[in-house]
DNA sequence: GGAACTAGTCAGCCTCTCTGACCAAATTAG
DNA sequence: CTAATTTGGTCAGAGAGGCTGACTAGTTCC
């Protein structure tokens, strides 16, 4: 993957990092230690509660990978697990009140940086970015 | 980072991932088996060489982190260190014969990505994205 | 020519991820 | 309605990738 000029896959690569490094950044400033990698399982937690090999599925790693994640995220308190009343062997991983508060401020950090973007592209073509985005995840995403 | 509707982290990670594992089944499939983290380091290396704690900065890793990667690199032949001659203290690492034969494969599967992703998009809608995406790296890069 | 800086290595540690082996519950087939 | 298979999840072990801290050896700047 060396270097001609800019290719695709590092102009992608380089606004991705810079908007994680921010949002992990507001979190913890806000006293929330939550690593990329709990994070990227956290994220598909679904209202409910969602089943480890969804996550697993989802995030794309293995279920022993999702689990061991998933219990750094109960120590921490972030989530819990509760019995599938639908299937006596699985468990719901759900979030906890606790776990709840840090999503209005990522959600808030995501705001300001698509403001700063936006600002800095203008508006038509800051609609132009999304718009292409969202239609290339019809061939780049295994779920879309 | 929980979810919203797709938030532009998201929507940028996706087809960076899937271009990405795409470059590395190529390389793998030409029996090249270089894992993303060297080449993040790899991708750095001038036509003359590059010092080890340059592709340490360009690649936001520690000097140690890539002195490991770039042990690896060597002892698969793809890159070899030279004595700089303009400082006794440092080494440029640079690439092999060997090294640069994985420069034009990945180059092709990434000139089928873009293609597969043009005509997915559209002319238009692509050239957009990748001007969107140009003009991003502005507010975005540490080394614009 | 000594003080401060820079290039790189060594050692030790932690996180993330994988493979393989396994158990228990659920589903399907005969 | 049992037996075989599939599915949800855990346990154990290993390896890659990344970090901090401490150190050596040259270089640069007064």
């Amino acid at each position: 993957m060396p270097d001609d000029d800019p290719n695709l896959g590092l102009l992608l690569f380089i606004p991705y990092r810079s908007l994680e490094n921010r949002v992990f950044a507001r979190l913890a400033a806000a006293g929330f230690e939550i690593t990329p990698a709990q994070a990227r399982v956290f994220q598909r937690i679904g209202a409910n509660g969602t089943r480890l090999t969804d996550l697993a599925d989802q995030a794309q790693v293995t279920k022993q990978t999702a689990g061991f994640l998933v219990d750094q995220l109960e120590k921490a308190g972030y989530v819990r697990r509760v019995p599938d009343p639908s299937d006596a062997r699985a468990r719901l991983v759900q979030i906890t009140e606790y776990g709840a508060r840090t999503i209005p401020i990522a959600a808030a950090e995501i705001a300001d940086i698509e403001a700063e973007w936006t600002a800095h592209l203008g508006t038509t073509q800051a609609t132009q970015l999304r718009r292409a985005l969202t239609k290339l995840r019809e061939v780049t995403d295994p779920y879309a």
